[in-house]
DNA sequence: AAATGCAACG
């Protein structure tokens, strides 16, 4: 009898936790024990192997039925289902570890390390990485490939690539895992160079890559908006053959978007022959950011008369902060409705964060603040640095000054807050008030985090600092930045210099002229491109209202396309006006 | 027996 439940197990186990329910039922019906170790290990195993997560409760209890001592098999399959639930599992199949170390009747196995260790770089505990690495190493597993992979997975996951790569690079047979692994490891980490570099090495010893490769190294790019080494990882994903593999194209898609280029966005999707939810979310996303909030929510339409695709949580992110970057607010709050009510689902923290923008960047900052008050959750940071920014903007310093205290108290030393605050008090000329929030930033110790600007000149990333002379043509690029203003009053552009002035220290002051670090970059872009053709700009802080003026007019007068890539969004500058519709 | 993408605000 056990045999037949057991031959069940192995032709229907696959398929659905109804079908082994109802297997575990047809057993005790017929008199096999529960505690009969033959049994347990393949109803927790089939169990554990269902789509995640596995319903880890069930194997637990069938795990806590079988008849002592246990052997490691079944140890091994329930700290493999901790591992693949949620995070707060993780720690469970941590302490099934220790239990199974304590009981003395089985010692850990090779299989054992692989499936504790990716429940440990799930925790990303960096710390019980390294003891249970020691393990590993006494035991004399550390020379097992599938270990070593485990451990590469876990140092990237913990953000230490240095150790990552220490183990990398004593292993004495690399397969593609181990490549794919440290590759993901740097570029998670913000290492896109490096990553590139060890894909570049990899590449000369004939190793092909797969769409796992892909994915670490444009996704980094992506990240960082490094549009020449994106469009690089794109040419060897073709001469890879992974034209037509989905999650490439998704995150090529999303690479695209994310560095201002839009039209090679929707050229991509247009061509992907195997398109899911993903693809749309990735698009919608991609013009909501890019401001082109009509068109996101026109592929928003297409996608819900599409069969079988159901937008989820994440397009709904996209959709409600298209509306709210381009000031739907009827349409916002419609499609929050039709989010509850007709896709039943649940708005997170994330979705009201879009309302209160929604509100707020409209101008309605008070609506804003009372939404706020009558969410169903404690508001937390973002939500509140949403309200401080529309405030400055608004010129509401009441409620800017609420909004500051709550993020104070929620997180101290945010540099960004007191330079919003700062800001919003210049414009309204109430220098002593300017003065009050530099000094607190001075005994808070807080530091404003410089802001840069990166163009592309061919294969060379330039980066310009605000005032920033250091460069080799600076004498050019400040004659162009003389003549840029001349030119640009001529059409009517008042420079706004309050914004600049509190963001300068002390002795620049004195130095009559100093330019944000944008401006800077695109008059060096001016000298050094070509006439007519296009300028990026990839900024690691908002763009303040006067440059956004003034390159406004840049557009126009010099007759370029400028894409800035702001800290949050892009501007996309054409004939004197911007994507964002002066909305943001 | 390692592993993938899209996410509000700043």
């Amino acid at each position: 009898m056990i045999d037949k439940c057991i031959t069940l197990l192995q032709t229907h186990g696959v398929s659905s936790l109804t079908k082994l329910r109802k297997i575990h039922a047809f057993s005790i019906r017929h008199g096999v024990s529960i505690s009969d170790a033959e049994f347990g290990k393949h109803l927790i195993f089939y169990l554990v192997s269902l789509p995640s997560p596995p319903p880890i409760s069930y194997a637990h209890k069938v795990f806590s039925k079988i008849e002592k001592p246990i052997n490691v098999f079944i140890w091994n399959t329930l700290i493999r289902g901790y591992a693949e639930c949620s995070l707060n599992y993780s720690v469970s199949a941590v302490s099934l570890y220790r239990q199974m170390r304590v009981s003395g009747f089985v010692e850990p196995d090779t299989h054992t390390y692989p499936f504790l260790l990716k429940a440990v770089a799930k925790m990303a505990d960096v710390r019980l990485g390294e003891t249970i690495h020691s393990v590993v190493i006494r035991n004399g597993f550390g020379s097992l490939i599938f270990v070593q992979n485990s451990l590469l997975h876990l140092y990237g996951n913990c953000g230490d690539v240095m150790s990552a790569y220490k183990v990398f690079d004593e292993m004495s047979v690399k397969d593609l895992v181990a490549w794919n692994s440290v590759i993901n490891g740097f570029a998670e980490n913000g290492k896109p160079n490096e990553a590139l570099a060890l894909y570049t090495e990899m590449d000369s010893k004939g190793i092909k890559p797969d769409g796992f490769t892909i994915v670490s190294l444009l996704s980094a790019c992506a990240k960082i908006g490094a549009l020449t080494l994106g469009k690089r990882v794109h040419v060897y994903m073709i001469k890879a053959g992974l034209t037509r593999n989905l999650h490439s194209n998704n995150v090529l898609l999303d690479f695209y978007a994310r560095c201002g280029r839009v039209e090679e966005a929707k050229t991509l999707f247009d061509e992907m022959v195997e398109k899911n939810s993903v693809s749309w979310t990735s698009l919608i996303v991609g013009l909501a950011v890019n401001g082109f909030g009509k068109e996101a929510i026109e592929l928003f339409t297409n996608m819900e008369s599409k069969e079988g695709l159901l937008p989820c949580e994440i397009t709904f992110v996209g959709i409600l902060y298209a509306c709210s970057h381009c000031g739907m607010v009827k349409e916002g709050f419609e499609y929050f409705r039709r989010m509850r009510e007709e896709y039943k689902i649940e708005p997170r923290i994330e979705h009201f964060g879009c309302m209160v923008d929604l509100l707020a960047r409209a101008g309605q900052v008070k609506k804003a603040y009372e939404y706020i008050m009558k969410m169903p959750m404690q508001p937390n940071v973002v939500i509140w640095r949403t309200l401080l920014g529309a405030c400055t903007i608004h010129g509401d310093s009441d409620l800017a000054e609420l909004a500051r205290m709550q993020i104070l108290q929620l997180e101290p030393n945010h540099s960004g807050d007191y330079v919003l605050l700062s800001n919003m008090y210049a414009s309204e000329q109430r220098w002593s008030d300017v003065q009050k929030i530099r000094k607190q930033m001075l005994s808070d110790g807080v530091r404003k985090v410089p802001g840069h600007s990166l163009v592309e000149v061919g294969n060379r990333v330039h980066e310009f600092l605000i005032g920033d002379k250091s460069h080799p043509q600076s004498d050019e690029i400040y004659a162009k930045l003389k003549e840029m203003t001349d030119r640009l009053r001529l059409e009517g552009y008042m420079p706004q210099i309050s914004n600049v002035y509190v963001d300068v220290e002390e002795e620049e002051k004195e130095n009559a002229l100093v330019y944000h670090s944008e401006k800077i970059a695109i008059a060096f872009m001016l000298i050094s491109t070509p006439e007519r053709s296009p300028i990026r700009v990839v900024k690691n802080l908002r763009v303040c209202a006067d440059c956004h003026s003034a390159i406004k007019l840049v557009s126009k007068v010099y007759n370029r396309e400028i894409v800035v890539r702001d800290r949050s969004r892009f501007h996309h500058f054409k004939d004197g006006s911007c994507s964002c519709l002066d909305y943001w």
